[in-house]
DNA sequence: GCCCGAATTTGACCTATGTCAACGCAGAAC
DNA sequence: GTTCTGCGTTGACATAGGTCAAATTCGGGC
């Protein structure tokens, strides 16, 4: 376990997990860090692992995901650069829920969990950093649940395409940042239907070539991801027989 | 605001939360603590307000949601007598990612966010307490995304009432906590679909009536629910063109 | 006991998504 | 270059669960 680069402590100590933090306490945080590589299927560790660490994604992408009772696995998050693994677990003692597995080469920046637990003893505002993490992990757990009980799966498709777009509007030209089968398991969707969801999409304006996608109009994506039924479902929905169907699409959705 | 009873306190100084805080900790943190009383439909807190205590939860039943972009609502999480609303995001000055409404009348304790961030600076115990909990919650998130991910509607129903049995085997009879749109809803199903979920799970040895249930063998429940397709999947899918088509479904015969 | 609105159930029907299988394609292995 | 292998796409089909509407029951008031 080599001592970490500078360049990966200079990732690790901007991270939000720090975000408002006095650079000196930063420092003496990760003073006693190291550095781990992981290869593409590497797993950091494993669902019922007892946590006696905190980790830092300095590059690369892991996959977070749970084995359900019946044997799949249920994919929790994807993460990358600049985010960390269940920090809040690795100061309870308890064991993770979930199992860490690269889907890239990996390179992740190692903190102690005793030496975390002393640190947040002596800084106060430490504590009130990690606490704040939390809050913003279980935000978004909360949101991801909200998404999976009240959107359709293309609805799901569409916000994810729309959250990897920068601000602007005009047409974009994004990457997919992993392979299909990941994002399909992301979204909670067998790969069959994410390839399905894409196709329908392409009415929306957008293009999907292997990982590489054109959006024409972002805001018709995220207006869909909003609510479907109300106004792009019209145009998303097979009507059997209707030569409406292909006016529909291009069609500015002539909202009340 | 009236002082809280002494019972009230008793229960709010016992929650997990508090779990293995030395007793004058405590003591000092409910301090301050006032009591609020809710009737049906009231809301705590509105999605989007901003964080200026923590609540815990003494008697009576509270439903957290969000509203989505559509307009629906996605129950999050329903909480009951030593439960504690979103102790991390008080912390913050963030902002409520839901919206807390009683369901039955509530008795809560309520203490202000800014005493509780003096406390944590002063103890650090205390701290910890809170990481841990926000751990814990951060777990069950995460297991219910997992269910939503990976098991079907029925699969969820068997669960919950597994989760309402008391240990041992033998046939248990239960109430259930509260009217069956919320459990649907708490669920991720729809009303109807969760009164046909109760109807195929008679053939399990399930009886629902009213809010009274009578399950013959818990371990079965618990079995479906890890994994119906293995096992009683035989039992619930109705083969088509099969002689026990009729068999499978006694109910029908005598419908009138 | 009788009546009303709300909660549940049921039935009929429909769509989204999972399943299974065949196939195309591109990069890795030969 | 050719074959092999695994991802992605497509088609055909099955099924869970949503939707709408009508029937029924429940919990209280009167």
């Amino acid at each position: 376990m080599p001592a970490p680069a500078l360049e990966d402590l200079r990732v690790a100590s901007h991270i939000s997990v720090f975000g408002g933090l006095k650079p000196e306490v930063i420092a003496r945080l990760i003073a006693p860090a190291t550095v781990l590589t992981l290869k593409h299927g590497d797993c950091l560790f494993h669902q019922g692992d007892s946590a006696v660490a905190f980790f830092i994604v300095v590059d690369g992408w892991m996959k977070l995901y749970r084995l359900t009772m019946g044997g799949d696995e249920a994919i929790i998050h994807i993460l990358t650069k600049g985010e960390s693994l269940p920090e809040a677990v690795a100061l309870t003692g308890a064991r993770y829920a979930a199992t860490a597995e690269a889907v890239s080469n990996v390179r992740i920046v190692r903190i102690p969990a005793d030496y975390l637990v002393r640190c947040i003893r002596e800084m106060p505002d430490l504590a009130l950093a990690m606490i704040a993490s939390s809050s913003r992990r279980l935000n978004r757990l909360v949101q991801e649940i909200e998404h999976l009980k009240a959107q359709s799966g293309i609805q799901r498709v569409a916000e994810f395409l729309a959250s990897l777009c920068p601000a602007g509007p005009g047409p974009h030209m994004i990457t997919l940042p992993y392979d299909k089968t990941l994002i399909a398991g992301r979204l909670g969707l067998k790969p069959e239907s994410l390839s399905r969801a894409f196709a329908k999409l392409r009415r929306v304006g957008v293009d999907v070539h292997s990982s590489h996608v054109v959006i024409n109009e972002v805001s018709k994506l995220r207006y869909l991801a909003a609510n479907e039924r109300v106004g792009v479902g019209t145009a998303l929905t097979r009507k059997v027989g209707s030569a409406l169907t292909s006016k529909l699409d291009p069609a500015r959705t002539s909202k009340h």
